[in-house]
DNA sequence: TTTGATGCAAATACTTTGCAATGGG
DNA sequence: CCCATTGCAAAGTATTTGCATCAAA
């Protein structure tokens, strides 16, 4: 709320009410919408908020660090409140549930993995995909 | 080569010069082609071939398990022949390079994380990013 | 010969951009 | 007031699909 608006000023950026609700959407979400879903909840409260808005909003954010891009295997991105501790994701190929973890992960990988030694990490995203215990029985 | 044969055929598929050409391309290029890089370079090849046949093989190759579906940070995905052991990527944000760690890191997420207790896992993708030896110097 | 695969063109999905109008600081 | 931001429409990029023709088995 007020620390992203200092932020954004920080930045040389306003504090827009098509950005706070973007933002507030986002994080309500739970992390787990895409620009399109966002789009549709903003357009509830704001029904002049143009698409083009939520994608100058999320690059934006993205640039600020204020939240993550998910690669996901679709052709379009998820998007999510940077979170302040390491979490990754449980894709479930059955029903589509978004499981997210949290462990620290990237400390580990940096003192096992030879390549990682001379890398200077800024983020690691993991995907697991799968399915889910309710889905593993049903399956085919 | 002979083996993709026996896969297609399996599978009711025919190993025609198109699909025998897409797989090679994607195989001597190390995994790291998009689908438009894979019809550029069949395109020298088979001039008449499509960018269509390109992203029908793809699709297939992926049912088969043949191939893997990288997700990158960009709004397209990059491809690679399907490898036996794990192994996962490190993207470098200077120079665009994709260095490949080879790691077993599915069992010990599968020891270690609660969440993945109940869960089957189909693959796991990592992909680190950040900046290495040789850009993180000339950073900024 | 049969039917799955291809090329082409057109459609769809996702994202970005130019520009005049708007509104936050 | 100034200039960053917005809405809208149009363009750009990535991917999929319909259909007549072609070719693998």
């Amino acid at each position: 709320m007020t620390t992203n608006r200092v932020k954004l000023n920080n930045a040389g950026k306003r504090f827009t009410h098509q950005r706070a609700l973007i933002m507030d959407i986002i994080r309500r979400g739970q992390g787990h919408l895409d620009a399109d879903e966002i789009f549709r909840r903003a357009r509830e409260k704001e029904s002049r908020l143009s698409l083009s808005t939520v994608y100058r909003t999320l690059q934006m954010m993205k640039e600020l660090e204020l939240v993550d891009e998910l690669h996901f295997s679709e052709n379009h991105h998820h998007y999510e409140v940077k979170p302040t501790k390491e979490h990754y994701h449980l894709v479930c190929l059955g029903c589509g549930r978004v499981i997210e973890f949290g462990y620290p992960l990237s400390r580990y990988l940096k003192k096992e993995v030879p390549e990682l030694k001379d890398f200077d990490i800024d983020e690691t995203e993991i995907r697991v995909a799968g399915y889910c215990n309710l889905c593993r029985r049903t399956r085919r």
